[in-house]
DNA sequence: TAGATTGTTAATCGATTAACAATC
DNA sequence: TAGATTGTTAATCGATTAACAATC
């Protein structure tokens, strides 16, 4: 049973750590302190410590933590010591461009089928990955166990498709979709939405356009 | 001059809530209360209410918001009504995927030039926009006046390009390497970090197949 | 007018930062 | 041992929620 609930702030931010512990560690250095990593990573080293000790006391007393160390638990931590399975739903430009990402794979994510519904995708290759049409969705699921779907489709077929592969058993959906899915809680939805990435930009934009026309420039 | 200084929760829940005024919209839907939209959005009516009066009263006593009114204040606040030069560094498939994007421009973004350094890949046109070589940046921004650049490139180079196109004048990168950048305060940097997004779901999915493992299944 | 719902103040909750005793 | 730095408690800060008077 675990302790407290860790907070989604806590989660979000441990990705970040266990990238600039990888750099670290590609450096060969062997030891931070929370200070020093905090100036890195410009956070406080207070909140570095609470983070980590969420999970247990991985550092020691006059010493710091070790970068090996702590790179590897955060790791476990984060599940990438398992493998997963990952289909792609959608084989458009942006599912095509997901599939070719070999990084995922350094990292437990193994790609295992990709899905469309246009028939002149069928049997084309992405890293030695078959296109299949949708309807061999269901049976393929049968047959492998898939623990991810990313969803690269239109926003109108979202709900609906994500519906249909939850009932299949599909328990964690990558949405690139511009669309809330509401499915079940049990059912892990991580949204990447770029059109709301692009707004965060714009709306800091024109701040600094309109201070830059007002400087007479 | 701006007032109290809105909080980053607030503007990140923005696009969000254009979004839904959107779909509103397109369903004929004139207005609507914060109580309503709390609960289509799963959010709180109180924050509803607080997030919006950051910005002014868009509703009215005993009535609620105006739909449309709210939807077109939410998108100027958003800097929607304005005109975005977006450029391309990296053609790779992410950089294609992105480049083959319409829906950016219904937004105000407009993709004005693809950059790479494979030759291989020069004056080959996507969506009528030609893929140039790195060489010609600094020229090319020079001429057209850039808002935003998308920095699809290999993790390695990007501080680097960051620097560099910074130091062209480009205020807003969109950046989807696995690196922080490090830039002047005045640039804006938004970050895309797919992999980070993919290490959020592991790490719930490591607990859910734990626990599934422990009920015999 | 009565009812509904906002705008806004006050209360609560949670997350971040500061401080320091414990200890390597 | 003395110095450094963690783990952890306490203080602060900020964000969310609740409540309600204002008002359409």
């Amino acid at each position: 049973m675990p302790g407290k609930e860790i907070s989604l702030a806590v989660i979000q931010r441990l990705p970040r750590y266990y990238r600039y512990l990888g750099e670290l560690l590609e450096n060969d250095v062997v030891r931070i302190s929370s200070k020093e990593l905090s100036e890195r990573m410009n956070v406080t080293a207070s909140q570095i410590r609470q983070d980590l000790n969420n999970f247990g006391g991985f550092g020691q007393q006059g010493y710091g933590y070790n970068v090996e160390y702590l790179y590897t638990e955060i790791g476990k931590i984060l599940g990438l010591d398992k493998r997963y399975s990952l289909i792609i739903i959608g084989a458009g430009n942006l599912g095509q461009a997901l599939a070719n990402y070999t990084d995922f794979e350094r990292r437990g994510f193994y790609l295992k089928g990709i899905f469309d519904v246009n028939p002149r995708l069928e049997g084309i290759s992405i890293r030695g990955v078959e296109i299949q049409m949708m309807d061999n969705l269901e049976e393929f699921v049968k047959k492998n166990k898939v623990h991810i779907a990313a969803l690269t489709i239109p926003k109108m077929k979202a709900p609906q498709t994500a519906k249909e592969i939850t009932d299949m058993g599909i328990k964690a959906i990558w949405n690139f979709a511009p669309v809330d899915l509401n499915l079940p809680s049990d059912v892990i939805v991580e949204n990447v939405h770029l059109a709301e990435s692009l707004m965060r930009i714009s709306y800091t934009l024109k701040d600094l356009e309109a201070s830059r026309e007002s400087d007479g420039n």
